[in-house]
DNA sequence: TGGTTGACCAACT
DNA sequence: AAGTTGGCCAACC
């Protein structure tokens, strides 16, 4: 204990599944992509990989980059702007 | 309280 | 490579 309650402030605190999946969208940094599953997994049930997208798909938030958030077959999942731009932003940040 | 929905996943064809 | 099937889980009536 003398070393490190240090808490990531973000998976630590507990909010809905919603909100957890949020903050950690949040938090993909430019360039990068993560799966849904991945997602789901760090949220605390890494089988509600189905939630995780139904949650993302009502967010219209632009400071969640949800278009970093990928399947894990490596296709690129659907996206509430289209499917289009999804892979216009990915390819414009550097993602192969 | 219970059933339906969905930006998925894995396995199979 | 692309389509189908069953499963799994949180959110929303």
């Amino acid at each position: 204990m003398i070393l490190t309650n240090r808490k990531k402030e973000s998976e630590n605190l507990v909010g809905s599944f919603s909100d957890r999946v949020r903050l950690i969208v949040r938090k993909i940094p430019r360039g990068k992509t993560l799966t849904y599953k991945e997602v789901a997994r760090r949220a605390g049930s890494p089988k509600a990989f189905r939630s995780v997208g139904t949650i993302l798909s009502k967010n219209y938030n632009k400071d969640i980059p949800c278009h970093r958030v990928i399947k894990s077959d490596g296709q690129l999942g659907n996206y509430n702007r289209g499917e289009k731009m999804k892979e216009q932003l990915l390819r414009s940040e550097g993602v192969v």
